[in-house]
DNA sequence: TACGCCATTGTTATCGATAACAACACCACT
DNA sequence: AGTGGTGTTGTTATCGATAACAATGGCGTA
């Protein structure tokens, strides 16, 4: 008759091969003193037990988690997956694992889980964007622990920085539509309060337009975050009927741009030749649908390249002040606008 | 000038206060029994000290760690990215995090994933598809936890399974396409070896060739997973130069789908006149593509939260035996198909 | 031969919270 | 007044791996 038995530990382990615990350990880390055969023979006795290494103990006593926590605002954007992607590869080679939450586009939720992360005790922190709560900005600055904010460029940094300035990207977005020629230009995005990066966005948008001279009025706020497809092709709609004379409309991500690509296909709107579309982001889809859509590249993966490097030199001690990588965007124009 | 002083434990928060640990302890806890009184000082206190609870310690002593351990394909796919969401949401309510690792659809990959997430003693393991090497098998089967594989329908599961059959959801897409008058019928998946649950779809597609007794040579294999809009354009190109004849085709995502159409959309090929297309997975850009596609909805969302209610479920010891959670899929029929 | 270095292994105390048990004060009811 | 229950707090030992230090044996070199 099968008895419950509690699950073997490295004390059980170390009796079968004959050696102490602390070989057992010692077995189990990479590079550590060990003899190729007593190393051998420990793994062998573990298999043979079924033993699985406890991390939670092994955390408490060496007070290193190996985790990096990161948030998001949203698990279901290809642009943070992207990120978090590149990041995971990049720092997994080293043993870390990614403890992964998302924030909803919310502050007070990002404050939540930045607190609920924090007690997991990881090596490091990273976070989407460089808004947040009083009381998340001090339970950063107070872990210990390096902080890296992303996707954005803070003007006081919590510690180090892999971003861009949304603003300036959709700046230049701007400068070109104008140097070609379209003049009535909208912009299709979340409301104000919420996504910052779209308000970001949006503001760059609005001071571009007024550096130009232009009419800023055409701003459709396509509701709270995210915003994809079909809030798109919905503002899409809107704007037709509130400004039908629009030349050029520019998105915040290009989720939203295929959608009002597609409600122009719907209601046949030429484009870009009566309305010109940009986007944000330059997700797959923009450059696989037809036409194609100019849109912004703003290096997701290499933000999540750039922050495992930091990271990783932080922890290794090789960097002992704040980082501050900036990405440059790059504005790819296809065939929805000139 | 600063010293570096070690961050606050729980002695210290509770010498502040005047109390026990233990008090402090129960404090911290949802529905121990402290007074509404003692509770505020104590929690008081920590924000003072800055005290983080730290889970590390309290892992170990409780044998808890409140995690959900998780592994999915690729964290770039928005099916999975919803099962996962909305698990996540279900189980955060009661305090329980994600423990997320992906795959990259590879079963040696998952071996190593899951061993490394073991190690870190989560309450329960919900992992996607049901084919495993054998010692993951043997991992997941010995770690006394309940396992969930989901997004399948094992003949033999480990634990617990919530899911659907692919072969089954594909076949019944068939059998509606030749029910009004297609005949030369393709199949664009991945190569076979990787992604089991599209080689399932594509099983259920032969299957249901022969069953009608159709041609069953059709079939693009579009390189190794994630097979997405890009590879579904290349697929529809190989396709149309073999087979010029073909009729419908049917593809292992949306994702591939739409970059099918989109290829077509590039050659000036009527869809569906020419060509009917089906889809997998009801993706938000199907339903928002001109023209939209016809697909299958296997209810992403749901097979998260019904794992996730599954999962509590055995956690309250409200279930004792294996439970086994069968999705039925449903075709959606647009604009792609007739 | 003697010395010291290195590789390998062992011993002891500890990381910080909490399970299990004990104790105390206070109140209601007989 | 005595009894029992409830709500609140305290004490002690412990979860399982490992940091820090110690010890051993083998080998090369002077």
């Amino acid at each position: 008759m099968d008895t419950i038995r509690k699950p073997p530990t490295m004390a059980d382990v170390a009796r079968r091969t004959g050696v102490s615990p602390m070989t057992v350990s010692r077995a189990f880390k990479r590079d550590s003193s060990v003899s190729q055969e007593t190393r051998e023979a420990v793994l062998l006795a573990a298999e043979e037990l079924g033993y699985v290494f406890d991390s939670t103990a092994s955390n408490l006593r060496s007070q290193r988690t190996d985790f990096i926590a990161v948030t998001i605002p949203s698990i279901n954007n290809a642009n943070f997956a992207d990120t978090v992607r590149a990041l995971s590869d990049r720092v997994s080679e080293r043993g870390l694992q990614i403890l992964l939450g998302y924030t909803n586009y919310d502050v007070a939720e990002e404050e939540r889980l930045i607190e609920q992360l924090l007690r997991r005790k990881p090596e490091a922190m990273v976070v989407t964007g460089g808004k947040h709560t009083p009381r998340a900005r001090k339970l950063l600055a107070n872990a210990g622990i390096p902080v890296i904010e992303t996707w954005d460029l803070p003007e006081e940094p919590i510690g180090h920085v892999v971003g861009f300035s949304n603003a300036l990207a959709v700046r230049e977005m701007v400068n070109h539509f104008v140097s070609v020629g379209y003049r009535k230009i909208a912009f299709i995005g979340g409301d104000a309060s919420r996504d910052t990066r779209g308000t970001d966005r949006r503001a760059g948008f609005i001071a571009a337009l007024i550096h130009h001279g232009l009419d800023t009025s055409r701003l459709i706020a396509a509701g709270p975050p995210p915003i994809s497809m079909r809030e798109g092709a919905n503002a899409m709609g809107q704007l037709l009927e509130r400004f039908p004379d629009t030349d050029a409309v520019i998105c915040v991500s290009d989720l939203s741009a295929f959608g009002a690509l597609t409600e122009c296909q719907r209601r046949g709107i030429a484009v870009p030749d009566r309305i010109a579309i940009g986007g944000f982001g330059d997700y797959e889809i923009g450059a696989i649908c037809v036409p194609s859509l100019t849109t912004i590249n703003a290096f997701a993966s290499e933000i999540g390249a750039k922050t495992a490097e930091l990271i990783l030199d932080v922890l290794d001690g090789k960097l002992d002040q704040p980082g501050r990588v900036t990405i440059r965007p790059d504005l790819i124009l296809r065939q929805t606008s000139r």
